[in-house]
DNA sequence: GTATGGGTCATACGACTGTTTGAATCATAC
DNA sequence: GTATGATTCAAACAGTCGTATGACCCATAC
């Protein structure tokens, strides 16, 4: 029982900064794609490192999965708190819930001032994980850091839009979240921008939910389509 | 100058043999998460195989990407020339250039009868290419297949919605292709399926077309946003 | 002082990576 | 028949992969 833990700055600086490395480098290659040496190697840390602090490369993918998807999460649910409190009783507005929704990704750090600059690094591994490699997450991790946002927003959708069946309401979600997704992860990439003809550089997080909201509210909101 | 080419059956058929198998695998797990050992072991030809054919392990991502993604561009210039050629001198119905634009990719083989099952493999494919890695596939390939749709459908959109400024049109059309991408990725992943309540088995490409295009159609008539 | 244990280090393991080579095989042309 | 050129084959190339090991450093506890 001697030799307590003791945090040990230099520890959890060499976590922290194996974290960030990752983070940065499975945004850009793809988890398959990057080495653990490439990480230790720009991290500045020993390649062993990896495996002493968290115990092996997938175990390493979740802990960044989880480092990035919690706290937008959990900002997404407080934000959705906030909104349902204030409607009180009847179903809060759609537009509100649909900013407690998307801004939490589009925000996710870079605060410049009082404007919120999408962090390109960190947007695209979000999107990476939300589309393509989901795989590497463990399945378990994914369900729990997911499940209880769908729960929760899918219910207040469903309060906004009263007239929407189960089936239209399920898939305008998937529409939803897809719209979303694929912002986030084309956001800072120069060549889909360039294409597009935006701007890639400076991408403001309101700025987006702005163009977006209107969008994805007037989708939700349509009649819905009587073909079997 | 004797022994000319000739066709060749089996070497034809050890082609599309890798390229079949590649397609498969690259879905499945990705560019980098696929091995040539492991497409040229389940395909049934030597390692050698897919060097001599196609020379490299990018060129052959190349050639997968090609062999899927160009028939699926042609048919939507095709069906985009019908309905303008059908609307004459006015602008097109929003609705049928929709349909244009998200039934190709949604159908893309697997036709069963009347009805066009999603084809879970190559449907996974397409929206790895579209989000995740497009990083792995020449740059100069992607552009030439996507220019022309692009340039195409903007203008088709643009003259379906007149009131509509440069900026916001090519937001819209952003969302609609993330909507899009994202059901065409996550169409056949029985987990996010599950998740969001829906069956992934028997998935027919109108049947999403149906629902999706009345959704995205609003989004795009929505009255424009006039904050800054 | 010595002992403890968290953290870091260089090094090595076996397996697998994309690529290359040169001989073997094949159908066709003459 | 022989010659030709396209295709296939087993084998090997030099690297890199994720993982594991055991010595080492160092702050703290006693």
């Amino acid at each position: 029982m001697a030799g307590r833990p003791s945090p040990d700055p230099d520890a959890s600086s060499t976590r922290e900064r194996i974290l960030d490395t990752a983070e940065a480098l499975f945004a850009e290659q793809g988890f398959d794609g990057t080495s653990l040496r490439q990480i230790t190697r720009e991290a500045g840390v020993n390649l062993a490192a990896i495996h002493y602090h968290f115990g092996s490369k997938d175990a390493l993918i979740d802990a960044v999965f989880a480092r990035l998807v919690g706290p937008i999460n959990a900002a997404r649910l407080a934000m959705l708190d906030e909104v349902e409190r204030e409607a009180g009783e009847g179903a809060p507005e759609l537009e509100r819930v649909l900013e407690a929704f998307i801004l939490p990704p589009l925000q996710s750090t870079a605060d410049v001032g009082t404007r919120t600059y999408l962090d390109g690094r960190r947007i695209k591994l979000i999107g990476r994980i939300y589309s393509a490699e989901r795989q590497h997450i463990s399945k378990q991790l994914f369900f729990n850091q997911f499940r209880e946002v769908l729960e929760r927003f899918r219910g207040a959708f469903g309060r906004c839009l009263p007239g929407l069946s189960e089936a239209a309401l399920t898939w305008r979600i998937h529409f939803t979240v897809g719209a979303m997704v694929h912002i986030v992860h084309t956001a800072g990439d120069p060549v889909l921008c360039s294409m597009l003809g935006m701007d890639s550089t400076r991408l403001e997080a309101r700025a987006i939910a702005r163009r977006m909201i209107p969008f994805l509210a007037a989708g939700l909101r349509a009649p819905e389509e009587d073909a079997p």
